[in-house]
DNA sequence: ATTTATGCAAATCATTTGCACATAG
DNA sequence: CTATGTGCAAATGATTTGCATAAAT
């Protein structure tokens, strides 16, 4: 399981970091632009690559398809019910969540996350303008 | 668009209420022993209609197909990344989280979920049992 | 009687997989 | 050379939708 540096992989990794929480789909979009017979199938077969080597983060929103982040360190995000848009939550990580929780009954609690959720500054402006 | 009480609707609510944080599948295979000939798109159409009359929750985890509560009351959940089941966190709701948080940048924080990720006591046990 | 709901099948959307061919090391 | 990766199309899984029919009110 020797990895290889493709132009393929390359670019899915660029994209990644120059777009902001995109989508597979985004993705695709961009890289497709620099090379327009790239496979969907390798965008995605990619940016799973990617991310399980931690080169970069994947962020499961609670509604609406995976995004991918440049950013590897832990932090929480805020999700747009109306566009969907993820952004960066200005928060720091809590330290230790476990404990804040009471009994688990056996459970052993790895990881958490924290999502907000809201409407992003243009998705409001929309809901005020009427 | 007044709500009719259908047998179909009253068995999915049943049915949530009687598992523990069950899928939409399971909510069907339930439903089914009770009236084998229900569509599964009737199951969908009536646990979209229960969660959104607050009549039943909805779990969107990060991972794996969502699921239905039968509690309506805020509270956050643990998920086993082993085999994908859903339990309720010992942990009372945060009371203001949006304090936690610094500038959002005019990003409206409306609503808030912690989902905590780990393995529930089977599946930890079967790590262990190598 | 009317309107709301059902069952079925087909459609949709995001993602993965099989396979023959291409290519990085 | 040979394992790893690619492009394509088809498969998958969860959920939704269109439509003719059924049943609550």
């Amino acid at each position: 399981m020797n990895r290889r540096n493709t132009k393929q992989r390359q670019l899915v990794a660029e994209a990644v970091r120059a777009l902001d929480h995109p989508s597979a789909e985004e993705v695709y979009a961009a890289v497709s632009r620099a090379d327009s017979c790239i496979g969907k199938a390798t965008v995605y077969r990619n940016l799973n690559l990617l991310a399980e080597q931690g080169e970069i983060g994947r962020v499961c929103p609670g509604e609406g398809a995976e995004r991918y982040d440049c950013r590897t360190d832990k932090h929480y995000h805020m999700r747009c019910r109306a566009c969907g848009k993820i952004f960066d939550a200005p928060m720091a990580p809590l330290f230790s969540p476990v404990q804040l929780l009471g009994d688990t009954g056996g459970f052993m609690v790895e990881d958490h996350n924290i999502e907000f959720v809201g409407l992003c500054p243009g998705c409001y402006k929309k809901t005020t303008e009427d």
